[in-house]
Order: structure tokens, then sequence, then C-alpha cells
RNA sequence: GGGCCCGUAGCUCAAUGGUCAGAGCAGAGCGCUCAUAACGCUUAGGUUGGGGGUUCGAGUCCCUCCGGGCCUACCA
């Protein structure tokens, strides 16, 4: 038995995140947690909310709330939408937990003494309108270029030229409208990356295994232009962890916080330490994942991201752990995925395009959104949703293939023979040919999961399903019942016996069929069939079942119609 | 500007430099009647974006052009 420990990225607070940012990584990270529990490993998966930062301070003031109360508030809606979509983290924390603010300040205390920050002077934009300081982003005003009235302060939309907050003509604040800005000085900590850069580079280069996608985005930022650079790590801004406490080694930082990009990542410690909390647990329950002089050098760790989050996940937060000269575990595999595009554009959460968490819920159980979402998922480039290809592959791949097999079986077995598993008969050559290459799929779907082959697993599981209409419709149980009803009962027993072996296979992609499918055969202890002669014969003559309700139905072309105009945009 | 990724059947995607480039869906034909009109079998469909090159051999490696996407460090 291995120890695993899973984390995802940590959806921002600031809204309910659409179907591509849970394909990005909640779900493959909840799909690979559930198969490593399914194989007997000891896992610990860990998500939380990202609170902090300037976005989440304007929702806070957007929604008339103290940021304090609209954090806690949409921390609650985001852990029930994730609960919705089964995602099976053993702690779901916050950002903002006193656990991640303890420990924020205690890495940067450690890396502040290892001469690893430095207090920089620099001069910002500042909104007296708004009493804040504005992110480069939150400027608008003329472009110097092309004349675009507005340009961002960080980069020309219309013209794509880079521009610096000061090069605007006409700058104004891009929250309130207001021209009253100043630049200000004001003193920041900075992180000495550069100083780390050979450490991270020849970390890197050691993890040959990696997705391209990961170690290529990582390698332009080690090597691009001047290569790694030094990070500014706090922020003006109240909403945060405070940069100035006590043992604290430098002076001056009151009325700063850490920024986002420095304490998100150490709340997947946090939360472990969170999870040990609200169990009751002691400190050396979450050490133990996380300090290798603890317990956890033979933890394997497993990141899921977005490949926006790459940087910070191969960069910024290997340089704080490694930083802080303590032995922090780090990651062993970076899983990183491309964009889920909608129906020809992108995803957008200010134009209201796409599905979005609660949306899709309202619409259908998860199970369907999680199998076609990861069966599609945007492993090797962007992939697309559109309503024509999830209407597809929900009625063929979940209600024909795998539902409808279920259901005819059953019905079936039920109709010549009782809702009991029928005695008499015995194997033949044909079954020992469907128990030959089930082993074999088996293997290969085990190695795709193994491996994280996300869309490759979901394409094994599917030919799984395949195979039992295959043997069904060859075995032809409905006219061997006529002359050798022996022979027909021996089929239907193993039919009968798939239908678990179906459910444990699976469970990781669509665990709510899975447990309908159980109970119905009234088989819940079953467990990964390791053993697939025996899975198949598991339920014996005379076990009693029930015929399951329609495990998947169908999405008819006038619905799909109508959910393709209701969420083309403007939510 | 620089960099990275992608381009394969109508659609979504596979293919350590090595049999005839493969699956699923959609299409065509046949079969079955247990089943959610479901299932199975057979079959058609490709100058692998274009053009050059390396090689005994290129979807794969190199060059170039075309097209799409992403990143470029203060949104997260």
């Amino acid at each position: 038995m291995a120890r695993i420990l899973i984390t995802s990225a940590l959806p921002y607070i600031n809204g309910i995140k659409h179907l591509g940012n849970l394909v990005g990584s909640q779900l493959p990270a909840d799909l690979y947690a559930r198969y490593m529990r399914a194989r007997g490993h000891e896992v610990m998966f860990i998500c939380a909310t990202d609170e902090h930062g300037t976005p989440a301070e304007l929702a806070a003031a957007k929604a008339g709330q103290p940021v304090a109360d609209y954090c806690a508030e949409m921390h609650g809606v985001q852990a029930g939408l994730a609960r919705g979509f089964r995602l099976s983290f053993d702690h779901f924390g916050r950002s903002s937990s006193a656990r991640n603010h303890a420990l924020t300040q205690h890495l940067a205390q450690r890396l502040g003494e290892a001469g690893l920050i430095e207090v920089v002077a620099e001069k910002q934009v500042y909104s007296l309108a708004d009493g804040r300081f504005l992110p480069d982003r939150y400027i608008e005003g003329t472009c110097p270029n092309c004349g675009y009235d507005r340009a961002r302060g960080d980069q020309c939309e219309n013209c794509t030229k880079q521009l610096d907050p000061t090069d605007l003509i006409d700058p104004r604040s891009a929250i309130s409208g207001s021209t009253d800005l100043e630049v200000r000085e004001t003193r920041h900590l900075y992180l000495r990356q550069k100083s780390l850069r050979g450490a991270i580079s020849a970390w890197i280069d050691s993890q040959a295994d990696w997705p391209i996608l990961t170690t290529s985005i990582a390698k332009k930022w080690l090597n691009d232009g001047e290569g790694l650079q030094d990070r500014g790590i706090t922020r003006d801004l109240d909403w945060g962890v405070p940069a100035q406490f006590e043992g604290a080694p430098w002076q001056g930082m009151e009325g700063k916080v850490f920024y986002v990009w420095f304490d998100a990542p150490i709340e997947y410690i946090s939360a472990t330490a969170e999870w040990a909390d609200v169990h009751g647990l002691g400190e050396e329950a979450w050490r133990r994942w996380w300090r290798t002089d603890e317990g956890a050098a033979d933890v394997r760790y497993v990141q899921f991201m977005g490949k926006d989050n790459v940087p910070f996940h191969t960069l910024s937060f290997p340089a704080t752990l490694m930083g802080s000269d303590e032995p922090w575990k780090l990651v062993d595999y970076v899983k990183s995925f491309n964009y889920l595009n909608y129906d020809g554009g992108q995803f957008s959460t200010s134009q209201g395009r796409g599905v979005f968490m609660d949306q899709a819920l309202s619409i259908l159980p998860a199970d369907y959104w999680r199998w076609w979402l990861l069966s599609h998922a945007p492993e090797s480039g962007d992939s697309e949703f559109t309503w024509e290809n999830f209407q597809a592959s929900v009625n063929k791949d979940l209600a024909d293939v795998l539902g409808n097999f279920v259901s005819r079986i059953t019905k079936f077995c039920r109709a010549k023979f009782g809702e009991a598993v029928p005695a008499g008969g015995a194997w033949g050559p044909r079954e020992e040919a469907l128990l030959t290459d089930l082993s074999a799929r088996v293997a290969a779907y085990a190695a795709h999961m193994e491996a994280i082959e996300v869309r490759k697993a979901a394409a094994e599981l599917r030919a799984i399903w395949a195979a039992g209409n295959e043997y069904l419709q060859s075995a032809a149980p409905w006219a061997a019942f006529k002359d050798d009803p022996e022979q027909a009962a021996a089929t239907t027993r193993l039919a009968i016996n798939l239908i678990p072996f179906y459910a444990a296979l699976s469970a990781p992609f669509i665990p709510d069929a899975a447990g309908e499918m159980l109970a119905a055969m009234r088989a819940e202890g079953a467990g990964w069939p390791g053993d697939v002669r025996a899975t198949l014969s598991a339920l014996p003559p005379g076990h009693g079942f029930t015929v399951p309700e329609v495990l998947f139905r169908k999405i008819a072309d006038e619905e799909r119609a109508e959910w393709q105009a209701r969420f083309a945009g403007r939510r």
C-alpha cells in the first residue's frame, strides 16, 4: 500500500466556477483520488478556496458585504457545488484560515532568515477615490501606441502592446472610473528566486516523466530572457495574511499582506492541518504527509492544475519550500491541463458564456457531466464542449452502452429466472474468451489510471462496458433458453455478475451510478476486481437482486437545443 | 517581437522512426428481439494543413510557409 497526496489547484473565491475550471483540476484530481483509494492506497486529497487578493475585495464590495463574510458565504457555496459533483476531498479548506496565516508567516520568516527576502521600494498607482493601490490591470486609459481608449495598465487588448500604467494617456481607475490617481512610493517584500534558480532548474530537469506541457512552461520561465526573476510577495491590501508579524525579520510592512500566489499553495499544507484539526488529530497526523523527516519520505505527491497555474507550482511554491531550508515534501508529479473551450469560443465568466457548475447540476446529475468532461479532458491540447457532442456521448456511452446493458440483462433474468442469480450450466469457451478479454482490458485501464491518462482510461472503460453487450449478443441467452436453459442460466449468471464488476471499475468516473448498480445488485461490498475470474462469479446462484431504475436517461434534441440557446451568453 | 503547443476520416481523438495510419460517434448494409428503437456484425471514409529535406523507412526528425490556440511574470 502506498501513500498518495493529491492536491487540486485552488478555485478562486469570487464566484461560481465553470466547467472548464472544473475539468482542469478538481475533477481529474477526484478521479485519481477515487481510483487510488479503490486500489487500497492511503490517500489524502486536499483542496480549498483561494480567498485573498484584489478581486475578492472588489467582489465583496459589489455584493455589499464585508470581505470576510463574503468569502465565508462563497466558500459555503463552492463547498456545496463540490459535494454536488461528488468531489471527494478529504478536506476542502480556506486559504484565509488561521492555520494558513500561521504557516505562511512561518515560511516567510524562514525565507527572511535565510536571506532570501529583500525589501524593494517601488512606485505604484494609488487611487484616492478608491482608497487603494491599483494593480496594473485595474488601470484603464488610452493606448499610446494605437489610441484604443480602453487599454489596460499591463497590456493593450487592441494592439497587444505591453504597457506600463504610466504609459497610459488619461489613466483612470477601472474600478470607479476616477481619474484622481497619483503615483506613490511603496515598499514590498521580494522573494529572491534568482538565487534559487540553479536548484529549481536541477530539480525540474530531474523530472523526466512530467507532461510536456508542465516542463515546457517551467523551463520557459526558468530560461527565458534573463531567467527566473525575483518576485514581489506582498501587496497593499487589507484582506490577507499580514506581512508584519511578531518575529518577522523585517520592519515597516504594516498594512500590507502577502500576495495570494505566495499564500495560496501554502494552503495545501495548511488545509491538511485543518483536516487534522477537524478530526481531532494531533500535529503528527498531518505532518506525516508533508515533512519528509516525519514520515512523508514515502509519500507520492501529485498536483492537478490548469496550464495557467503551472509557473506557480513548478517555480514559486518549490522556491518557497526549498528556500525555507526545512524538509517539506515537494511535488512528485505535476499533471497539467489545457483549456476547455465552449462551442467555438472561450468560457467567459464576465459574459456568462458557457455552463457554470451550479447550472450544470440544475440540468443533469453529476455523473453525466463527470463522464463527458473526463472522457474529453484537454490533455494533449485545448478541447471543446459542444452540446451536440455532449448529447451524443451521454446518450451513446452512458444510456446505450452501459445503462441499457444493465437494464437488458436484469430484465431478461427477471422474466426468465426471477429476481435472483440463476443456477445451472457452466462456463464454456465463450466465457473463457470473455474472461481473457476483460482481464487484459482491466490491466490496460489500470495502467492508464496509474499514468493519469484520463481520456485513454475513459476509452478503455467504455470498451469494457461494450464487451458485455458483445458477449450477450454472441451468447444469446434468449435463444438458448428455449432448447438449453442450463446454458442460458450460465450466461445470465455471468452477465449479472458483470454489473458489480462494472460498478467497481466505473466508480471513479460515475460514482453515483456505480452506487446504484451495487445497491440494486445487493453487492455494496464489491471492491476492485483484482481477480477477474473470481469477481465474475462473486454473486452466487440464488443471490437476490432488484431491477434498477433507468441508470441514465437520454438527452432529447429539443432540450439540447434549448440549453444551447440558454447558455450562449449573458448570464 | 520572443517562446511554447496544436493541425490526422464529416465530428471528437489515438498511433516507442518500422506490417496496410487506428478507435468512438455520425453514414451505408446485414443480423438479433433480452433491453432505455437499445445491442451485435460487416463496410465505406485519409496525398496525416502545403512544400522541401534527412533516412533503407517519416504522421513521427530538420527547414520553410499557412492556419488555430496559449504564455510573456501586478487578474488569479
